[in-house]
DNA sequence: AACAGTTTCAACCGCTATCCC
DNA sequence: GGGGATAGCGGTTGAAACTGT
């Protein structure tokens, strides 16, 4: 087939950017705002490729980047996360202000992996490393169990469409033994796990809004993981001082909509109830994702 | 001080998803 | 619905910085 290329090759610059180069940069997008990224440099006056302008913007430039070291609160955050959500570094971004997605990548491979092994944890599955070889095994133990709350049926026909993670190690065979790739989507999830007894926060949540309502898709997925009793998802960290919500749809699996459960705050929820549920095509990749039950 | 090895992280690349005509 | 254009994502690379000898 063949693209045409993003941008003029032979007329831009490439690797690091130059002071004069960044202020232009900021210049244009304080004066015209994001987006059009394409256009962006030529309007600009820079000779960079509009995904480069992109990139240096998200990543760097932004005001509203934290930058800095990171804190042991968002340290942990990051675990559980990506224990949840595996290599889905812009979900795990958006759940840690200021920060981004290409920062928590390079976090992840160069401190939180050896974190992870000094604990004698495997980084990719979140189990322990000794127990790699019971993996197998312990799936199909486990299973029964994991399944308890989904409707008979619906995992088996759909297994793609859904699934309701747990923090529970079982419930991360999407990022097993091998590495996630774009080339190779993993397998989708084969587990409906359960209950998401959730440690993550690290501070009691407080709801604030008791009054939003509860997210639709919440109703609609019918009973799939409501046997546990969790409703919204939620969680707290002292580390960025705001409840972070992660129901789906600040988890950015809904289109990007502006979260609308009142920070987990659903009615039924209860403050202390330290339960999460996800629903979405994890590993499945976005194919299916209009056939969810997010609608 | 000089060199080699290691670590870090900004930037790039290729791919997929989404938008728009 | 099809196809091209564009945006966004995750993996990888490589130069700079750091550390050890």
């Amino acid at each position: 087939m063949g693209r045409s290329p993003c941008c003029e090759k032979a007329h831009t610059n490439k690797g690091a950017w130059t002071k004069e180069e960044d202020q232009r940069l900021i210049a244009y997008i304080k004066a015209n705002g994001e987006g059009c990224w394409r256009s962006l440099p030529k309007a600009a006056g820079l000779l960079r490729c509009g995904k480069s302008c992109r990139l240096r913007w998200i990543n760097y430039l932004r005001p509203d980047l934290k930058r800095g070291n990171f804190t042991e609160e968002e340290d942990e955050l990051i675990i559980k996360l990506h224990e949840l959500l595996g290599n889905k570094w812009s979900l795990i971004a958006g759940r840690l202000p200021g920060r981004t997605d290409n920062e928590i990548k390079n976090y992840w491979n160069t401190h939180i992996k050896r974190k992870l092994l000094a604990r004698g944890v495997d980084p990719q599955t979140h189990r322990p490393l000794n127990a790699a070889a019971d993996h197998h095994q312990q799936q199909q133990l486990q299973a029964p169990r994991r399944f308890a709350a989904a409707p008979a049926g619906h995992h088996h026909h759909h297994p793609d469409h859904f699934a309701v993670l747990s923090n529970s190690p079982e419930a991360c065979s999407h990022s097993s033994d091998d590495e996630p790739s774009s080339a190779t989507p993993p397998p989708p999830p084969r587990h409906l796990g359960i209950d998401l007894n959730l440690s993550i926060s690290l501070a009691p949540y407080q709801p604030q809004d008791q009054t939003s309502e509860p997210m639709k898709q919440e109703e609609d997925d019918e009973a799939s993981a409501t046997a546990n009793g969790a409703g919204n998802a939620a969680m707290t960290t002292t580390a960025t001082t705001a409840a972070v919500c992660l129901c789906l749809n600040r988890l950015g699996l809904h289109g990007g909509e502006v979260c609308s459960c009142g920070r987990g705050g659903a009615p039924s929820m209860q403050a202390s109830t330290h339960m999460f549920r996800f629903i979405t095509p994890l590993g499945g990749s976005h194919h299916n994702s209009s056939s969810t039950t997010m609608t």
